[in-house]
DNA sequence: CTGTTAGCGCTTTCAG
DNA sequence: CTGAAAGCGCTAACAG
């Protein structure tokens, strides 16, 4: 079957293509028995509108691409679906893209951008070091919204979206000493990145005014010593102690423990690891339509107005209002 | 800063806009110090290609979309990673879109798919049952390829990569019996897709060969009859008993129980629901890279051969290859 | 080796 | 209420 244009359309029906371009959109200043009659045609014959050609003459796109270091982590998969939902409800496609922490494929990710097919991003920089890909589209005033982890540089505090991951902290630990934790072990890589320090602080202080003791992992330049982490996770073992932990992809270590494990946004660790593990999950579906939200302003330029950082609360924890 | 285009890069290098175009692709028919000056011009002055212009131009997209129920599963996910590096080598950009098995999401990507932005879709249409939406495309050859559930209608066969399914079903028998197991409950939903009839099959038949008993899970429908199904589940206590399902979101009546569970692809369970989980998972990157090389046969015509219906093997259990 | 030219399909002002 | 016309930025055939 080739392919119909609008010329096709205003041809068959004895029409101008402007016209045609008007019946579709259901301009108001034609009479309705064109549009009708002109849609009707136009449905018979299997029309669809080139977008490339409409971005192209619009100068600009309707898609926002939301783009994740990964969709195996919940607070990427969860909000990315959550904003495609409210990305549809404000009248933009949603496409995910996925950088992998890799900064070759982040770059050309933020290449794309620029090229004319992108409304705006929505971007999760974790993992990634280097940003300076970002510097033309800032240039350009390209429409960003950071979520999750901000980029610690001088962006505008409006455009990112985050949890308030103090209050996140402070909140695991009430929770692991409500199921009994009396003594605590914190593992975070505070190096790596914002969200892991400000979760640590929250704890650290949490336990600190209620004069809990703990130790602290054992570090080694922005990550964790494994091996001796190894060694010191084998001498825990009542439910009296907690590991508060970052979402540990290989969390061996933590195996077949009587302690409490405490752990932000899923636990990626073995189906049996420990004798209780307390979840807490960022509250995604705000963060996402939050996001969605500001992202639709940053594009339809309908607000100047400096926004504040947008610090989501934490949510309840143990929910799934997913797909699942 | 304004956009550049051609014309400015043109305009200062003193050259045809053309002469611009054939310098950023390295066209062998140009002086080498031409492409130089020419690139660097570019560059210090931010050009970037608009692909909108260039669709429109060449009558085709270079964008692969990727469309799925949900990011939650990992066969959903993962191999949505994995066909976005395999397409990357492609030389094509992948957009991964999710359409939570809502038909009017689905129907709405569908019709975007032919507007011009798309150069080919790879479909995963579980939970969707209407694929009409998928007409236009095929009257158009617009090129697809389906993943893990096949469409169920007279769509070329070689358009359809998945795994044998009858395959993993009888290993995961044999995972179970290997693991102690000498009594089963098979709980699959048949009516849903050819997924979980195969699986179903498989298993059903391995038992039979040898000569192992087993219940079936009780259904309603196409689906479970969840009530009858929690005493049913509440009578098994021993580990000499398995129960092979699918991967159940809601699996509180499987939770501490003594007996093995089989699933396939993720346990998406309670964290410790049950003496021993074992996993049957996919392959999830040789599915995605024969999505993708297949995909890229049709997009090029290169190839109008007939393939063969591609039926993955299953895959090594319980690996994990991706991100995490 | 490089320039000219004609459009890809759509939107949008301006005319009428 | 509808038509005419210009042009978005790029590519590729053809010309030289």
């Amino acid at each position: 079957m080739p392919k119909v244009t609008l010329y096709d359309i205003a041809r068959i029906c004895g029409v101008n293509a402007s016209t045609v371009s008007r019946a579709l959109r259901n301009d108001a200043r034609l009479k309705t028995e064109t549009i009708e009659r002109i849609q009707s045609v136009a449905e018979k014959k299997g029309y669809r509108p080139n977008l490339a050609a409409r971005y192209l003459k619009r100068g600009k796109a309707e898609i926002i691409w939301f783009i994740v270091p990964t969709l195996g982590a919940s607070v990427d998969w969860k909000s990315a679906e959550f904003a495609t939902q409210h990305a549809h409800d404000k009248g933009y496609d949603l496409a995910i893209t996925v950088h992998h922490g890799d900064q070759k494929v982040f770059d050309r990710a933020a290449e794309r951008m620029m090229q004319g097919l992108s409304a705006g991003a929505i971007i999760n920089r974790r993992d990634i070091r280097d940003l300076s890909a970002l510097d033309p589209l800032r240039k350009r005033n390209f429409p960003i919204i950071f979520i999750d982890v901000p980029p610690e540089r001088s962006y505008g505090e409006g455009l990112v979206v985050t949890t308030d991951n103090e209050a996140a902290g402070r909140e695991l630990v009430r929770r692991c000493i409500d199921a009994g934790a009396r003594q605590f072990m914190l593992l975070f890589r505070r190096g790596v990145n914002a969200v892991e320090r400000e979760r640590f602080t929250g704890a650290a202080r949490e336990l600190r005014e209620r004069g809990v003791t703990w130790v602290n992992g054992i570090t080694k330049g922005d990550g964790l010593d494994w091996e001796a982490l190894d060694e010191r996770v084998a001498l825990l073992g009542s439910s009296q102690e907690a590991v508060l932990t970052f979402a540990i992809p290989h969390a061996d270590a933590l195996r077949r423990k009587h302690c409490t494990i405490g752990c932000f946004d899923d636990w990626l660790g073995e189906a049996r690891p420990a004798e209780r593990v307390i979840v807490a999950e960022q509250d995604y579906e705000t963060i996402a339509d939050t996001a969605v939200d500001r992202l639709a302003n940053l594009i339809d330029q309908t607000d100047g107005s400096d926004h504040p950082l947008a610090r989501i609360p934490v949510s309840d924890y143990l929910t799934r209002k997913s797909y699942f």
